[in-house]
DNA sequence: CAGCAGGGTGATATCTTTATCACCCGCTTT
DNA sequence: AAAGCGGGTGATAAAGATATCACCCTGCTG
């Protein structure tokens, strides 16, 4: 099996070098080329076209992040496996939204680091478990607020009123409408979910997180 | 140090006696309870208080997803590391949104799961790299649905405009519309995005994928 | 000083969304 | 047969969003 092809990017030259060091000790990877910087890491990846980039998110000039655009800017879009200590939400998220493929912390073991760029390789994604919380509450915050953009607060009223257990009748009396608005906000629920009924509906709600 | 207690929900008990052996052979692991469905788990998590439930997602009766939500309601909420062969987008984003910790394939080492259990119990995620980039995926989509929103068609006309480098005047002749209509959609460019010009609102747009 | 650029306030018209309600139909229960 | 229920169509009014434009101010350049 050919050993995968790594670029490392990293502005500690004494960082970078022993990690070279480390990475070709290891027989089923290949540092293929290094780089100081944002600029120098677009040539070198141009260049060598390597399978993993171990990329960094604090360098000077370009950092970590802008140098993820800069790859797609100039269509090379290489499997990148960030590896830094900053486990801010804005590195973490920004690098995933740019296109990182893992994010691994520097705290990481060698042997961990090695499966993960083999795992990053082969078209899979790591991520450190310090930082990996933070991404599932990334997710769940985006569809809290997706889900929550989704009926309008009337509907929502209706909806914990369904939940309930209520009919139309006893939900006009409590918000103090008639049943024919009720029964309106209904469909429009219907509709926003895509179900049938109100049972679906609630089943529907509760699963989005919306009861 | 105290072992990690662990209860383990599985509906197929050879897989299930299996992995309490497995486990039961590990140190700073200890088995305190095991279910073979979601209601059983619910009272079995109830009794015994553990560290983190490991939790199957095809289950008959009440799935995965079902018991979650059912610690949820119980109000009992324990760390929960899904433990499946499902690679499914729904269960994995499923149990995410539901509130599972981690979610591990079966075909996880025994060392992999006894690592990925430590993290969970001391409140860090895991994923399996084979589903991690599955979680990513829909972390850019959750993204780019949400921008995508943020702007009206007319309004991205325009920042792909800005984008190019064309001026005002130069835009308002692109789009057949005055200058004013121009600056009226730059405006509203400038607040959507929080930023206090022209410059800025391209560097956004390009850090949110608008452009 | 005039022209050009960017940034800002305010206005109008149209469209969409939200919230309201009347009425109709089919089914079930009393 | 009547009442009550759920699901559906259609309507109106108000609020908000979208798209349009006029006008003003400031700074820079020729």
């Amino acid at each position: 099996m050919k050993p995968v092809r790594v670029v490392v990017v990293d502005d500690h030259a004494l960082f970078r070098r022993g990690l070279v060091g480390l990475l070709s000790e290891m027989p089923d990877l290949q540092v293929v080329g290094e780089a100081e910087d944002g600029l120098r890491a677009v040539q070198v990846v141009m260049e060598t076209r390597p399978d993993v980039v171990l990329l960094d998110v604090n360098m000077p000039g370009m950092n970590g992040l802008e140098t993820l655009h800069a790859f797609h800017k100039a269509q090379l879009d290489p499997r990148v496996l960030m590896l830094t200590i900053s486990q801010k939400d804005e590195d973490l998220i920004g690098a995933i939204l740019a296109g990182a493929s893992g994010y691994l912390l520097k705290n990481a073991e060698p042997e961990a680091l090695r499966q993960a760029i083999l795992q990053v390789a082969s078209g899979n994604s790591v991520l450190s478990p310090d930082v990996a919380a933070q991404v599932l509450n990334a997710l769940r915050r985006a569809q809290d607020s997706s889900v929550h953009n989704l009926l309008s607060s009337r509907e929502q009223d209706v909806l914990r009123c369904l939940a309930r257990g209520l009919t139309t009748t006893q939900i006009a009396v409590e918000l103090f409408v008639s049943q024919n608005t009720v029964k309106t906000h209904i469909r429009h629920i219907l509709k926003k979910l895509d179900v049938s009924n109100r049972t679906e509906a609630v089943a529907k709600g509760m699963q989005l997180g919306l009861i």
